[in-house]
DNA sequence: ACCTGAACACCGTTCAAGT
DNA sequence: ACCTGAACACCGTTCAAGT
């Protein structure tokens, strides 16, 4: 409240005659951020690849300001812009065939992962700042399982390079591609 | 830092002689929290149970700790324990015939779930603290769903109940049936 | 109705000083 | 080697006082 105020040119006691708390500021920024996210026209062909597009979109509005996923965590989003992503989202998943249980619970699991994997990246971006070393720490970390003792963990050693592979970009896919499918399979 | 001081009977300053700031200390809660966690000789007849339920055990260790999930997300979990869980889990989906590739990121992407429920579970008990009034959240938010303009919003209108259908266990179990569901469907 | 300065009740961390 | 009090640089929020 006080940086924000600070950025206005006043004293944090001004910004309570226009939000009643914090929480209330970070509902309102959240769905500002909303409106960046791209919802396509349903296509019932290319559902799948809508969705997984949406989820990217979602990701990328909260990446693209640190600290905003973490916020969005404890918020039902309710506003303008969530709303209007929301029913696209839900006029997708209708156009792949998937029933209104199915939707109704896709709607909640899709942004839940996208907003976990932005916080995930904005939470270890403070630790080791600069995208450069990113490779030396996930290097670092791969030498770490490496040289771990083979009898007591006899999985993490069979895996091997395997455990620490794929940047991630795709990792975040593979994410996107299980639970599509996962939702697929749930079709009735 | 001050509260677990306070509860240590000393001050604040005094915990920098055993943990280097707030972030080590977080680490060290998270792998005593971690050796709650059960994982199961692997069945490979039941393997699709059985990573469910590390993935529930997971959740259950989070919740049970109100406020370290949020940790939890800005941590790789390298500790003894963790580096257990992480060995059973693979074990279990090694049993699934799952290939190395996706075990390493399944390996990931489970924890990560578990981790974002919990989340969700912790930060919204902070708003509503009472778990009475969250059938009446639930509800007033059902309502909320129900009185949208249907024009502007036709897909959230079409939804209806089902929007907000079903508690946080069976969102929960649905999210894992579709990870796992998604596992499956990615063996080759 | 909107804004302000000052204060209140907090934080994590450092550091010189103690044993 | 371990602990301490005091201080530093922060927080979000309130509230009486101003316009």
């Amino acid at each position: 409240m006080r940086r924000v105020a600070t950025e206005l040119g006043t004293g944090a006691a001004s910004l309570y005659a226009h939000v009643s708390n914090k929480g209330e500021l970070h509902a309102l920024m959240l769905d500002r951020i909303a409106a960046d996210i791209v919802v396509p026209e349903p296509d019932p062909t290319r559902w799948a690849g809508q969705t997984k597009a949406i989820v990217r979109s979602m990701r990328d509005a909260l990446v693209a300001r640190p600290g905003i996923a973490a916020v969005a965590v404890a918020q039902i989003p309710i506003g303008a812009q969530a709303l209007r992503v929301s029913d696209g989202l839900i006029a997708v998943l209708r156009a792949g065939g998937l029933s209104k249980k199915v939707i109704g619970f896709a709607v909640d699991l899709l942004p839940l992962y996208a907003t976990a994997i932005a916080q995930e990246v904005a939470e270890r971006k403070e630790e080791h700042a600069s995208a450069d070393d990113y490779a030396a720490v996930a290097q670092q970390l791969g030498e770490f399982f490496a040289n771990l003792p083979a009898d007591r963990f006899p999985n993490i050693a069979f895996l091997g390079p395997a455990l620490s592979a794929g940047d991630r970009e795709e990792r975040f896919e593979f994410g996107l591609d299980i639970l599509v499918a996962g939702l697929a399979a749930h079709r009735d």
